[in-house]
DNA sequence: GAATTGACAACCA
DNA sequence: TTGGTTGCCAATT
């Protein structure tokens, strides 16, 4: 199966930095799994907590949340993004909130 | 093995 | 920009 998958996914959010976010086909892509945005959902249901996975900092290409709004899931989302001053508009995040990995920090990052 | 189901995404009207 | 459609692909049923 795939889940060999689920670490590298994991390890890829966990380069996310702090204020910023991804959506969950770039963390595909940058895991080596394009197209497996979808995967992407999965694997971040299944962390484990003690990974400190920040699936926070992961949301949909149109930059809105994944889970409907009022949710509990979808409130403590806004609250981990707000604290860390990525603030939530009409249920969009800010453009300049994306992150853009530059190569050498992915290069310099690889654990592998 | 077929059908269904997603924490999705690219397209198009 | 919004909503509907189609394509995806692994996991589940």
């Amino acid at each position: 199966m795939a889940k060999h998958h689920y670490q590298r996914i994991w390890q890829t959010v966990k380069q996310i930095p702090a204020g910023k976010v991804a959506s969950y086909g770039q963390i595909a892509d940058l895991a080596g799994l394009p197209g497996r945005a979808r995967l992407v959902g999965k694997a971040l249901g299944y962390a484990p907590a003690e990974l400190a996975v920040p699936w926070y900092r992961v949301l949909r290409s149109d930059r809105s949340l994944a889970f409907p709004q009022g949710s509990a899931t979808a409130e403590e989302q806004r609250q981990h993004l707000l604290a860390e001053g990525v603030l939530i508009k009409q249920n969009r995040v800010n453009k300049k909130d994306i992150w853009q990995p530059e190569l050498a920090e992915l290069l310099f990052n690889l654990q592998y």
